[in-house]
DNA sequence: AGAGCGTTCCAAAGCGCTTTGGCTGAATTG
DNA sequence: CAATTCAGCCAAAGCGCTTTGGAACGCTCT
């Protein structure tokens, strides 16, 4: 069933029929009645593939999905989807993930935007002077960042959280319990979030006359591994961190197998403060000593990303407005006072 | 540069640039030549949305999600889609995620086969006598299925692994060593994967004349909080299982924790074997006790998975071929033989 | 020489929608 | 009452591609 099937069984030029079903206002409302019903009798759905064509618009927001071999795709990418696609669903948006080259998302994104593939795009996981920020920006597509870049001439929209409050807050309170060495096992230094939580943690510190050693601060991949690797060298130092802060949960399934390993303790030898993104599948609270996390569901920045690209399609929302979510700070058992 | 403007300045017509673009034999080589050579030089690219319109192929694979408040996207999903993008670049396929209402899926297939958004689809986690399968069965679009469905009155294609077989292996193993009592941590008993392994593990113990008792199974969601419980009920009764199957990583997690807070060690105790999809961010190896396990890449699925959707929809595959993977039992010390 | 044939190209008709520009007749205005 | 206005409708022109149904040309074959 097409349109001029429909339009001709109503009576009608396929341009009113048009027109009554988009809401356009210079139909009779009795028309508008008559066609809605036949449409909805027969089960029309206007062809996108045609409207498309005609419009331009998709119905569609895009992904650019960094592939290889040797890139391994996050975890929490799962979860934002979730979030985006809770958000997605009740607004008849589909999304599309076009993989790319991870060395070479640009062609990638020039190629969606020329082919006016999708009506708007996120870029996820941003580095510092990201040059997909700026590439999707001149391009002029609607865009979300989630995360922020930083050093970029000017000004876009993006969800973040507070990171660098988040690890401040953090240290704050290690720092409160009496510790003197922290550790930082960080995402990897080339992500923003990652510069973000470090230097929110040198902040807290200074605030008490401390450093953040070179030695006491690892950027690696978020894997259990990288968590356990890490924690080892660190805890093995002559002097080791009475403390370690922690950017993912995985991370610190590592650094407690670790502690354990070693046959220190959590608290009693080390506190150790996670950030958790809220997986539904690892929860701190079951951690073997409820872990002290910062918290911040990555599914519902998901919906919201959703939710502000939408706006931005249908030009409700413009310009560059940032929007920096706080993050809990939520204590367990796994900090305590620093050891004498 | 669309098609019109490049043919105008070859002084050809459209029909003749567009056949020469696209292979098509009654065109002059050295017409194509010249040809190929101005779409290159002027980076012409054909207009996706009116090859669409015109051809009802979109270049795009799709997928049905469910989504939902108390819908939890599979971690598993993201490695899939690891595998599955790698191999889609490569033939520049888009991936497009269609967010669907988790109890109502259907609606959103009869959608994008209606509306030709995608050339083909596939399925994934499904479950005896999937609606799903049977659906896109009839509407006719080229798909493939991720795992099997059970009882349904027609053939289909689909990639699977032998998960009977695998757990079959594994409780043969745990036998062998002499244990009697086993339990299974398994998924939810709505997914065949599931059936399929506690199939193989009865078919085992059933050669060895035991079975496999109604509270000796666990069907949960894959959480680790779920196989934490899980473990702690089974290890708690008067006469506990001296080893457990265990069917995800991320159960496996809960599982050990649990085995130590009751102070029992692993494999003194209890003998553990979980399942492995191959995460980059979790490996069995780095257990406390490195875990023995089935191991199957899910990463490869994925990427098996796009390529014969690519051959279904170039017509290259055809029929209701399934294929099914081994899958390897990798001991590590996690089993040991039963105590006396 | 004319018929027959394969090669190479083209004009034009879709694909199914949106949108422009214009037409009608009734209501409003001076 | 004629002149405007306006609500409500339509025909037709795109959007940019693919594909159908020839047409023209140079050959070979009888």
């Amino acid at each position: 069933m097409n349109l001029k099937q429909l339009s001709h069984m109503l009576s009608l030029s396929q341009t009113t029929v048009s027109r009554a079903l988009n809401g356009y206002p210079e139909v009779n409302e009795e028309t508008r009645r008559r066609v809605m019903d036949a449409a909805k009798r027969h089960g029309y759905r206007p062809n996108p593939s045609a409207r498309r064509l005609a419009t331009g618009k998709s119905g569609m927001i895009g992904y650019v999905l960094p592939t290889g071999n040797a890139v391994d795709i996050d975890p929490h990418f799962v979860e934002f989807l979730s979030g985006l696609g809770d958000y997605a669903r009740a607004h008849e948006l589909d999304l599309v993930l076009s993989p790319a080259d991870a060395d070479d998302e640009e062609t990638t994104y020039r190629r969606i935007v020329a082919n006016r593939q999708v009506d708007a795009v996120y870029i996820s996981s941003p580095r510092p002077a990201d040059r997909r920020v700026a590439l999707v920006n001149t391009l002029g597509i609607p865009f979300i960042v989630h995360g922020r870049s930083e050093g970029l001439d000017f000004d876009y929209p993006y969800l973040d959280i507070d990171n660098e409050g988040a690890f401040h807050e953090a240290a704050r309170l290690l720092l409160q319990l009496g510790h003197k060495r922290l550790a930082l096992i960080n995402g990897t230094d080339r992500e923003t979030f990652a510069i973000h939580r470090e230097r929110g943690m040198r902040r807290a510190l200074a605030t008490s006359g401390l450093t953040l050693g070179e030695r006491h601060i690892c950027s690696v991949a978020m894997t259990e591994e990288n968590g356990y690797r890490a924690a080892r060298r660190l805890l093995e130092e002559s002097e080791p961190p009475t403390a370690i802060a922690c950017s993912s949960l995985i991370m610190a399934l590592g650094v407690v197998r670790a502690v354990r390993d070693l046959g220190l303790t959590i608290p009693g030898d080390l506190s150790l403060v996670a950030h958790d993104d809220v997986f539904p599948w690892l929860r701190p609270e079951n951690f073997p000593v409820p872990l002290s996390t910062t918290r911040s569901s990555i599914r519902l920045a998901g919906a919201r990303v959703a939710e502000r690209l939408a706006a931005r399609i249908s030009g409700l929302e413009e310009g560059a407005r940032g929007e920096v979510w706080p993050v809990d700070l939520v204590v367990r058992g796994s900090v305590a006072g620093a050891p004498v």
